[in-house]
DNA sequence: ATACGTGTACTATACGATTAATACACCTGT
DNA sequence: ACAGGTGTATTAATCGTATAGTACACGTAT
């Protein structure tokens, strides 16, 4: 378990961010027990109010659920987790767009650009 | 002249990004005189020292430049000005495969979705 | 039973960045 | 000379976030 924080935005969206990035993958499923508030704060070297903050969020996104003082784990929503991925695609595109779209860049040389960096990118690992 | 903030944002910043385009897209101009610090207060409602902190780092970046107490110009640094819309452009897409690269998207269907969204943010206007 | 870990809740504090409020020196046109 | 606008600098106030500290009720394994 990895995080790696920016400094701009609040450790606990970012910690809501990294889960739901770890849904969409499918590296965390359906159902799957993740760590404890302390122990993810452990893991993290943050504040166990932060990581109680992040869950609270998720929990009210209905990502996850928790029942008494068990662990608390991944719904089984299926209609949470489908629209899931597709919800992380289109937020990140459309904050481009909204970011590019005052600039008057043809939709071919933007595309090539994007197709560009994405795949230096991801040789990169 | 008109700028929409968001909330999340420093404002100054949003200043910054604004002149940025502004100068990029070629509807400011080399040489161009810009509004004083307190006449683009009053037109952005917002406080003469935040677009203070915005000139000052825009000064900084070299975008613009100021003599004495006349008002502050564009640059007509060739280098500069020719370089600001790449920069623009490959920033805000690093931005944006930054938030998508954790999440495996096939670059095919990441292009698709970028080029719908775009052409459908564009014909908005 | 008892110690421990769990989720949850509440208050208080610290800190950083942003914004607001003032003040000052300079120039310029009247 | 002087009033008004300019850029600049300094200080104060604001605000969100993160952290710290504490407390409580609930299970569970020892």
């Amino acid at each position: 378990m990895k995080v790696t924080f920016n400094n701009r935005d609040p450790v606990y969206l970012q910690v809501v961010r990294y889960f739901k990035q770890e849904i969409a993958t499918g590296r965390l499923q359906a159902g799957q027990e993740i760590p404890s508030r302390r122990e993810l704060a452990g893991a993290l070297h943050i504040n166990p109010n932060t990581a109680q903050k992040a869950y609270k969020e998720m929990e009210e996104q209905g990502l996850i659920r928790t029942e008494g003082n068990s662990p608390s784990r991944i719904t089984t929503d299926e209609r949470v987790l489908s629209s899931l991925r597709e919800e992380l695609i289109l937020d990140a595109v459309h904050t481009f767009v909204s970011s590019i779209k005052t600039i008057d860049v043809p939709v071919d040389e933007l595309l090539h650009i994007v197709k560009e960096v994405y795949a230096k990118e991801r040789s990169k690992e």
